[in-house]
RNA sequence: GGAGACGUCGCAUAGUCCGGUCGAGUGCGCCUCACUGCUAAUGAGGUAAGGGGUCAAACCCUUCGGAGGUUCAAAUCCUCUCGUCUCCGCCA
């Protein structure tokens, strides 16, 4: 949720967010109209319920006749006290509702556009030339297979497309890479959590998976209960209502599971593990103080750069256009992996500012000197297990269809240097 | 799944039976001041959030887990709901 407070000294800078990001502008319009009338119903309302309380508090002390002629002065005043109360209810859903369809302001500095106006800001790491080293590449699936790592044929048998089973040294390299982005968040002072994948609406709600985005979040009806497509939504929400005390920020790393209905990318990336409806991911979250919120981010973005390195994986860092930001997040950069086989650079991890868009719908707020303020929310992937073994097999893959494991794993796979073909 | 108890201002509690003087007392914690060689102790005062309003105040409204209802009036009565705890059953 926007500040309404900030949008209604300056609706222009609301517009021109919503412009940039190709989304309804006259929306603005509609809460100015809306927030305008609603503090007239709630003035309307509140004088009204003064004199009622007034005269209540006469009721109290009168007697007799007296106590008579205000009892039936009150009675019509209660009448209108409802109605001004059932009035003012309409309007302030209606203003709920509008504010909450707005995304949040874009930071002035993402790039404007689409999808492809992205800007490259940098690439790190060497491509090899497959080529020059004289053999033919093979992707994650052919490779999956030799090591016996991935069983792609099995995951759609038992639970259909878009999912798998990984198998023997793949089920390992799970672990191995969980475990070493754990620990490397808990060095760099994240709380290591496990947090529920299952959630409440309230908390779906609260980090604004339920509007744009909602088709690709699964949801049990039985239960009214939520599947997490990021481990963002149970942290954000962990501390939903409350006021934060001490030492910002505070930095939480989950390790969940992950599941993604995928519902409009029919057809895209349909071979492997690449798209799937479930993953499992390491995930770093921030609540941070307003003004320190863009050095946080690019933190985030150097611990996710950092884990890539470790993993000699060649990457590239973009700044994400406002057209493709989610609609919380002021600002994303995302970390493309090069995958050898599809001979691009594809997303691994992303890092949203999502400045206080996502404390306000969840009423998390933190105590600093000046009083209690607004807080800001950032997240960022630590290591999507899936896609980093796709980026990991086929850039660390050998002539024989072996892998190498880059060092920094090495220790959590009982200090192998291979995964060699079964 | 069955039976019961309970959710109050950071924490612990009072208030609920018998509705108004309760937006709410007390203790602890915290903040300010005084006293003290320092700390501690003691004394005085302050200490929820959100919204409206104001240059700033004053002031007003909302919130006693949540949602409804009864009433002139609800922390207090009624209904539903969520959560916590205890016992039983079941289970990893």
């Amino acid at each position: 949720m926007i500040d309404l407070a900030a949008l209604r000294q300056d609706p222009d800078a609301v517009k021109k967010s919503q412009a940039a990001r190709g989304e309804s502008v006259e929306l603005v319009d509609q809460v100015v109209v809306a927030d305008v009338a609603r503090r007239a119903a709630l003035g309307e309302f509140e004088s009204l319920r003064a004199n009622q309380k007034a005269i209540g508090a006469q009721v109290a002390k009168a007697q007799g006749d007296e106590k008579q002629a205000l009892l039936a002065e009150t009675k019509t005043l209660s009448d209108q006290v409802k109605a001004a109360e059932s009035a003012l209810r309409d309007i302030d859903a209606n203003l709920d509702s509008l504010v909450l369809a707005l995304s949040n302001v874009v930071d002035p500095a993402a790039p404007v556009g689409g999808e492809d106006d992205f800007v490259v800001i940098k690439e790190v790491g060497t491509k090899r030339d497959f080529a020059a080293e004289g053999f033919a590449v093979r992707d994650h699936v052919e490779i999956g297979e030799l090591l016996g790592a991935i069983d792609i044929e099995r995951g759609a048998k038992v639970s259909g497309s878009r999912f798998y089973y990984l198998t023997g040294p793949g089920a390992m390299l799970e672990l191995a890479l969980v475990q070493l982005a754990m620990n490397t968040a808990q060095k760099n002072g994240f709380i290591p959590m496990i947090p529920p994948a299952l959630v409440k609406p309230a908390a779906m709600e609260g980090t604004g998976f339920l509007g744009q985005a909602a088709e690709n979040v699964y949801h049990l009806e039985s239960d009214d209960l939520y599947l997490v497509g990021t481990a963002e939504v149970p942290l954000a929400a962990y501390h939903m209502d409350e006021i934060l005390e001490g030492v910002l920020p505070r930095r939480y790393a989950a390790f969940s599971p992950c599941f993604r209905r995928e519902a409009g990318s029919h057809g895209k990336d349909t071979r492997g593990i690449f798209r799937v409806h479930w993953f499992d991911k390491v995930e770093m979250f921030s609540f941070c103080p307003v003004d320190e919120a863009v050095a946080e981010h690019e933190r985030l973005l150097g611990f996710e750069e950092e884990f890539l390195q470790a993993l000699e994986i060649p990457y590239r860092v973009i700044d994400v256009a406002t057209g493709d930001l989610g609609s919380s997040a002021a600002r994303k950069f995302d970390c493309e992996a090069w995958v050898p086989s599809q001979d691009r650079y594809r997303e691994v991890t992303s890092t949203s500012n999502c400045t206080t868009f996502q404390s306000r719908r969840l009423k998390i707020r933190a105590r600093g000197a000046e009083g209690v303020e607004p807080i800001a929310t950032l997240n960022g992937t630590l290591c999507a297990v899936t896609r980093t073994i796709v980026a990991l097999f086929e850039n660390h893959q050998e002539a024989d269809g072996s892998v190498r494991i880059p060092k920094a794993l090495q220790p959590y796979l009982g200090g192998a240097s291979h995964f060699k073909i079964k």
